[in-house]
DNA sequence: CCCGCTGTAGACAGATCTGTCCGGTAGGCT
DNA sequence: AGCCTACCGGACAGATCTGTCTACAGCGGG
């Protein structure tokens, strides 16, 4: 579909310093993953179609990611890594605890305008797994971080009970995610979650915001 | 696999009086419908495994339904109209509209209790769902009801603005589902749910709700 | 220079799934 | 009794998908 003789060209190594050519065939898989999985799910695009649109042999899949599932698992894995990396980038905006929680959702509000948004592809791709594909491993691994995540930064914006408190952030970034994903209105869905988090961030820092001190008892 | 002589018996409708013996071929195929569907997704079982199950030839599927579209659609139809009348039944429970607003989350804290409980047919189905399938109309409709009904319950129960503050709840209620679903704790986000749409109900209630106690720490 | 590694192209096997069709059976109705 | 209808059981076709294997091409290192 794209290079008919067969190239070594760029084996997509970090330390490649060709010029930017034509990357690996594992690179363009995860690309054309990237992509199909996400837009039309992971079990109803098959091997073909990744390979055709890849323009890689049926041969490369399997000695770079041993099986399906194994590509599945990278693309999954590489998406995780890429959130993370995404998430700090937002972080790193703002300078008050508060405003980067909530800077959480005004970057999934600005993320739900585009046409490609299709929620969350854990979510999605946990749907229709088995419970024996690694997707449910990958899924947990990124939803406990997500939690986390949001646990820390309730506690930095001071709530009494951050962990209650980064949990129902977190019912609202997954709520958003199938709603945006799901319903025609994608933008009242992420208006409304952002409200909701700020609303619920101020019943929860209750009548000493940033004074996190009273009694460390359970936070945490 | 349970009736080996061919046998007319029940044609499971609602006339039928006969005693209870055995029901029709539709309903068997609808009843295992709904547990295999839901316990392992849509596209992962097939035809022959819920022939199987059911104890029903291939051929009377596609004299009832058409095609195994059909019989989704059907299925997800009637869960559809039972979630209608449960949810009319658990808001009959409570007097005040706050507590009927709340008596939503307290139900869904119930429900996922069970070990039964894998998260929103609806919403797992369209997560494995091609475009053209009739999954996703039935669920938009689903969705729309949802969102129209805890508009409602929020424009009772006194907020400023109802249609927000819905569309808050129905957040929440997404986010509880995919939450109890994929992650291991799932009496917490039954908990973080409910208290945050007391939480949410409050803000938007402002200063004239409708007799509404002090501040009321919801125990749960 | 040539060997080995990596990659392409595609045939092939085996499994699975949807949907059609045919033969047989049993109960209800006239 | 005889027929009609609903249902069962299973064979069958056709499509699709995963995974393996063979044949061949180009690049780079010893």
């Amino acid at each position: 579909m794209r290079n008919t003789t067969g190239t070594k060209a760029n084996g997509d190594r970090p330390d490649e310093r060709l010029s930017v050519s034509e990357p690996g065939p594992r690179r363009r898989l995860l690309d054309v993953a990237n992509e199909l999985f996400y837009q039309e799910g992971v079990h109803v695009v098959g091997i073909d179609r990744l390979l055709e649109e890849a323009g890689v042999a049926k041969a490369s899949l399997y000695t770079h990611f041993g099986n399906k599932d194994g590509l599945v698992r990278a693309y999954l894995e590489e998406r995780f890594a890429a959130r993370r990396e995404h998430v700090a980038r937002v972080l790193a905006i703002y300078d008050s605890p508060r405003d980067r929680l909530l800077g959480m959702f005004a970057d999934v509000q600005e993320a739900l305008t585009g046409t490609a948004f299709r929620g969350c592809r854990f979510i999605n791709a946990s749907a229709e797994a088995r419970p024996d594909e690694s997707v449910v491993a990958v899924t947990e691994e990124y939803r406990t971080w997500l939690r986390t995540l949001f646990t820390d930064l309730a506690k930095a914006a001071g709530a009494r009970d951050a962990k209650h408190l980064g949990r129902q952030l977190a019912l609202l970034y997954d709520g958003v995610a199938v709603a945006a994903h799901l319903d025609k209105d994608r933008t009242g869905a992420g208006a409304a979650a952002r409200s909701a988090a700020a609303a619920l961030l101020d019943a929860a820092a209750g009548d000493a915001p940033v004074v996190r001190q009273r009694r460390k008892a359970n936070a945490g």
